[in-house]
DNA sequence: TTGCTCCTCACGTCACGTGAGGTGGC
DNA sequence: TTGCTCCTCACGTCACGTGAGGTGGC
């Protein structure tokens, strides 16, 4: 018994074009109809191509299922399936730490989304952080873009960090730095919170600000001014600076054409 | 101050390629140095990139990062975020199930091929199944094709089946069925054990046999002298065949241009 | 005749990688 | 001059999906 492209297709719940593609590659080879042209399989193709499709959800590519169906014995198989398992192992590591990292970062938008800009006094959370910007240019220090490319791998664990100087703030200065930072959950995942360069940034009692800074030219000459509200919350409460504030920067977009960061900042007090 | 393009890919940690690309999509617009056509980015640039690879990394495809940032607020994002939690667990719990089953296949292997082709008493693995396939032909049941292909789906949880019927092999017959077995444990998971039409073969006291069965085409008249070895083992230990027999493919490979299944089989003794 | 299935090309997807052949910068 | 960086095509990857335009089968 024969059997045409659609039926085989419709057994093993694939496409037409995909049973035309699993003979492209190689994986079987159908007869055809002398008259009709339309391909002719038998059960042992159907056979095969579970069998293919199988190894392919184990991860390996069609032509490496293509290649153990063709060449390769019981201790073949047994060694390809073995090299799967780690890193499967690891991709499942990794996905677990994303979803933990995605949950996090939902759960804190919503939390700052629904206090919306006012300020209120809380504690930091304690993070990890590298800094590789100071205003707009790339600081230059001995093997920095290694660090920095190490972090930016880890995103988005990674995180864009704002650190503004005590000193800046208080004299209505412009410096600021940008860097990455990771919350200490995750510094500790990746081995990153004992590295040499990182800074630490201890949970302190803070004022939390979220702010909407312009666009990246604005940054500088707004700086003054965009602290002022803030100084003014400290002197109404009786609050005093304590020391640099650090940042994250939560999403950039366009509006009318130009960028605006969504920051949230900690202004660290007695 | 404006930086190259290599520069650039050197903080991110990607090739200057990938940074071309990006331009491609429309994620940043890059200056040219007029003199000689070098791309120019600044440091927003790069800011620009990094937040789109920690998007990207959340599973959101490039053009989708490239939205968000162009057009999406803080509550876009968070929606967006949220959307990403459902599918990423599900993977996460695909990937844990399929590295139980990429073990347990790997030990099972390397545990049968270290005892090789002799025959041994054993207890059977308790498994489900749907047999779809009688000798060379597709059997036509109702609605069977839905639910091969349903299990087709569960792939590689779902095993080739191969089953004869007791009085076949006493009687030296021909007859024979495939089908897609599971084991109890991702029956369960895939809850297809409790479906109609699903077959359970209970954990049985019987003579195990692992066998290289030549090709498609030598099975039905192979049957009678395949089982001799089996039928002989069982008079010489005094046991009787007590049912239908099941077993798996383990493999199906080439050997000198023509397929070899490795089958395994239970036959259940009193 | 109608509706379905099948055929072959060719091009698209996603995020780039890989040459090929040529130029700028120090 | 040398070695490095950059440029623009164009084509490849992986497992197919999507038309376009045409034919076979009942």
């Amino acid at each position: 018994m024969k059997y045409r492209i659609g039926e085989i297709a419709k057994m093993l719940g694939v496409s037409a074009e995909a049973v035309r593609y699993f003979e492209k590659i190689g994986l079987i080879h159908p007869t055809r109809d002398e008259e009709s042209g339309y391909r002719l399989y038998e059960v042992g193709e159907h056979n095969i191509l579970m069998r293919a499709r199988g190894y392919s959800r184990f991860g390996f590519t069609l032509a490496e299922a293509a290649e153990l169906i063709a060449n390769g014995d019981l201790a073949d198989l047994t060694a390809a399936l073995k090299e799967r398992e780690a890193p499967l192992k690891e991709s499942i590591r990794q996905q677990m730490l994303l979803l933990r990292c995605l949950k996090r970062r939902r759960e804190h938008l919503e939390r700052v989304c629904a206090l919306g800009e006012r300020f209120r006094v809380e504690t930091s959370p304690p993070l990890y952080g590298v800094l590789y910007r100071r205003g707009y240019e790339f600081m230059q220090k001995e093997g920095m873009s290694a660090q920095v490319r190490e972090w930016a791998e880890k995103k988005p664990f990674a995180e864009a960090l704002l650190v503004y100087k005590k000193e800046t703030i208080l004299a209505g200065g412009k410096g600021y730095y940008l860097g990455l930072c990771m919350e200490e959950e995750f510094a500790k995942a990746f081995g990153v919170d004992r590295q040499a360069g990182v800074e630490y940034f201890p949970p302190r009692k803070s004022v939390y600000s979220l702010r909407r800074i312009p666009h990246e030219r604005a940054v500088e000459s707004d700086l003054p001014r965009s602290f002022a509200p803030t100084l003014a919350f400290l002197k109404e409460q009786g609050l005093k600076l304590a020391g640099d504030s650090c940042g994250r920067t939560l999403h950039t977009s366009k509006k009318n054409g130009e960028y605006v960061h969504y920051c949230e900042q900690w202004f660290p007090v007695e």
